[in-house]
Order: C-alpha cells, then structure tokens, then sequence
DNA sequence: TTTTCACAAAACATCGATAAATAAAGACTA
DNA sequence: TAGTCTTTATTTATCGATGTTTTGTGAAAA
C-alpha cells in the first residue's frame, strides 16, 4: 500500500502526522472496522515504519475519539452505536448553530469570499471523486463557522464533523441519500448566510444535519457493523 | 522530583499515563509557564523514562490543548491569552448549562446522591489542602452534569474545566476571590440542582463562572504571564 | 467432557542508540 | 559595526532491540 505522497509544497512532514493522517483517513472511511485490534506490529509493516511514530500517531487519534487504548492491552478502533450518533448528531446541532451565529454576527468581506470559494469548489467536484469531494465538503462546512472567533469551538465542530462522517461512511450510500437534493440544501445553507440571515441560515444547516441522520440511525438500528462481533 | 505514587489499588500503571498526569498537573498549576520549552532530554531525566512515554504522553496533551507541537521543533507549553479566557468562560457557559439541563431532566436517586456526596467531600475538604480541594471542586462540578447521558459533551465540558483552571493557578490566588462567598454559591446550585430546577440551577451556575471569571480577566490583562516573554 | 494449570507464543511498553534537522556560535566580509 | 556564511552543538525524530505482560494452547486432573 502507498499512503500519503510527500505534499506538494515540498516540505517534508514528520513521520508521525503521515501515519496520523493515513490511520485517520482508513478508519474515518470505515476501512478498518469498529472494535478491530490496532496491532503496532502489523501497522509497522503497513506503514513502513518504526514503532514510536504509530503509537504516537494511535495518542493522537485517542484523543480524537478515534481510537480506544486499553493500558497494556494496546489499541483497537473506536466502537460505535445508535446512541452515539444520536449523541454526535444533537451536539454538532447544537454546537454548529452557535457557531454559526456568531459567525455570522462577525461577517465581513473575507469570510464571504472564502465561503463562496469553498461552496465553488464544492460545486465543481464530482460526486464520483469521493475523497476529493469530502475534503471540499468539510471545507464548506468548516468556512460557514469559519469567523466565529472562537478556536475551541471550531475544534470542537471539526471533532464532531469527523465522528459523524465515519458514520455516513459506515452506513454505506443509501439511495435515499442521493434522492435528497443535496446540493439545493447547500445553495440555500449559502444562500442565508450571504444575507447575514442567522435564523434562516441555522434552521437550514440543521435541517440538513437531521435529514442525514435521518436514515443513518436506520441503516445503523439495523445493521451491527462491527469488527469485534464479526 | 518524587511524583505519581504507585496507586492505591497497587495495580501497575504505565509510564505513559503516568508521564501524562504528572506533565498535565505541572502545566496545569502553573510549574511549567505559557510558551515553555519542553525538551525531551530534560523530561525524561526529570520524570525518570525514556523518550518515548514522554512523547506520547506529550502529544496527549496536544490534544488537550496544553501543548504546542511543531514539526521538527518539537514541543512547547501551551499560550495562553486573555482572549482565550473569555472564549473558554464562554463556552463553558454554553456548554455546561445545556449538560446540567440534560442532567437535570434525567435526574435520579443515583444521580442525587452522587451529587449530595461530591458536594460534602467537597466542604469537608480544606481550603488550605490545594490540590485536595481542587480534586473535589472538579468532582462537584461534573458530577452535575454526570446525568447528560452525552459522554462526548461530558468530556468537552471537562476538557474546558482543565483549561479554565489553568488560568486560575495562573492568575495567583486573589483575595477579592477568597472575599466572595463561594462555598454559599456552590451550596445554591446544588440546592436548586436537588429541587430539579433547571432555570435557577444554570443561573446560579454560570453567575458562579462570570464571577470568577471577572477577576481573572482583569488580572490577566494586567499581568503577562508567559515563559518567552520573561 | 469440563476445568485448571503450566507453558509457549504473541503483543505491548519501554529503552538506548543513531540519523536528520534546527539552533547557536564564531569567523569572515562589506 | 552590522550582516551573512560556515561550522559546531543541541535537540528532535526515528529505529531496532529487550524485558514484561497478556493471550493462546494443550496436557493433567476432576
């Protein structure tokens, strides 16, 4: 396997963030199975790496939520359930919308711009480009809360934003998904925003949350997707 | 520098968490200053370990926000800024007010005396036994928002406490602190807490904030506290 | 057949050493 | 004297190896 080419700025990045990133990116795509063993040897092998990188990059992930370490018992991917991703689901309504509104209080010129970019490149990305299209999909998501001056909080969103999109991964593409216009429910999030409309610009970010969820919290009632029960 | 005896369950811990503790409680009274340099070399002879639990335990901390780290540059004590106060005084507001309504919505017997005994350790314990008291205020407090059945809100509120008390130890003990009646503030909100008054509860509770955050803000913007600026 | 124990294999946590990178010190030039 | 280049010294990041703990396996006892 080949992960993570060296980035195109040139700089060389620490061992550490290449293997953080690249298990991120395996377990948020559900490629690694909740509750599978994070064993550091296999992941050595995998990665091309010694054994200090992995285990810091496994604390990183940790923290993130990602991961779950069991002291002298090593690391295995976070475990999922309905109940967490109706958890994750209210919190980011609720963190998003504040969010939101203060960003929006604090609109200028240049949050504008850099929203209108980030819908832009959105807009022109194929579906069918998945990876591509869910970086320009964070970034639109994470531009709407972007001038909110408030460093925590967009963490925090981002946090919750990454949780969810396991999630959605996991879950698998339903055809209702697709039926939904999600790309009018996009148009109109920008649409509020760029007229400084908190209160409509809320209702429909969260609208757009909930109708998600809305058939996330079926498929995951029905299905058990989980690497410790397989 | 003796620290983290063998706990009382006399169960091996590893160096790891123990690392992690011992440089969280250091950054977190105010030992190690803003912007200080954590080297390596010196961690590991102070704390008795090789590299490697410390830079674990070092990019835990990372994640929690009271470490910087920079690639290739290594690792330094998190910044602090009185603009960062009042972001975390506010979020902790928001926060902890939608976590003890929750609690309070799904208030139980168990709930009610886990609260009644986190508050009566609490005064039991002298104000002159710092790192005592400090353990059962922090246990007070969560143990309010114990009953949110939303682990991950629970950990942000927790997180948001640990760096709110950094600001504290680092701002000195105040005696327009000491002055206010703060033991009759905590005894109002459990008092409206146990009567499951979730209005009067949260107001209590975020008074209880705003006061103390008063004091610190202004003794923030007189003072700088920083390890690269001294 | 099930349980318990002892042993073997695997995996984890940690250490010590080394290569790569950064920062500091000194020498040279303008 | 200030600025830049070169050399030296720190410091970081990473690897490979080792002691310990946990897990898995199979034989003996119930």
């Amino acid at each position: 396997m080949q992960f993570s080419p060296p980035t195109a700025s040139g700089q060389s990045v620490s061992t550490t963030r290449r293997v953080y990133e690249d298990l991120r990116d395996l377990i948020l795509t559900g490629k690694m199975l909740p509750g599978a063993k994070l064993k550091v040897d296999t992941l050595k092998e995998m990665l091309d790496t010694g054994a200090s990188p992995i285990r810091e990059a496994l604390s990183l992930l940790t923290s993130d939520q990602l991961v779950e370490r069991i002291d002298q018992r090593g690391f295995r991917v976070a475990e999922i359930s309905a109940t967490q991703f109706r958890e994750i689901l209210k919190l980011r309504c609720a963190l998003e919308d504040m969010a939101l509104r203060e960003s929006i209080q604090n609109a200028n010129k240049d949050w504008e711009e850099t929203l209108v970019l980030a819908h832009h490149r959105m807009t022109r990305t194929a579906r069918s480009q998945v990876s591509e299209f869910e970086r320009q999909h964070k970034a639109f998501h994470m531009a709407l809360l972007s001038a909110c001056h408030s460093p925590i909080l967009q963490k925090f969103c981002d946090r919750l934003y990454d949780l969810n999109i396991r999630y959605r991964h996991l879950a698998g593409r339903s055809e209702a998904y697709q039926a939904r216009d999600v790309s009018k429910e996009h148009a109109d999030i920008l649409g509020a925003a760029m007229d400084r409309d908190a209160e409509l610009a809320s209702v429909c970010l969260i609208q757009h949350y909930r109708r998600t969820g809305q058939f996330l919290v079926e498929r995951l009632e029905e299905h058990q997707l989980s690497a410790s029960t397989a």
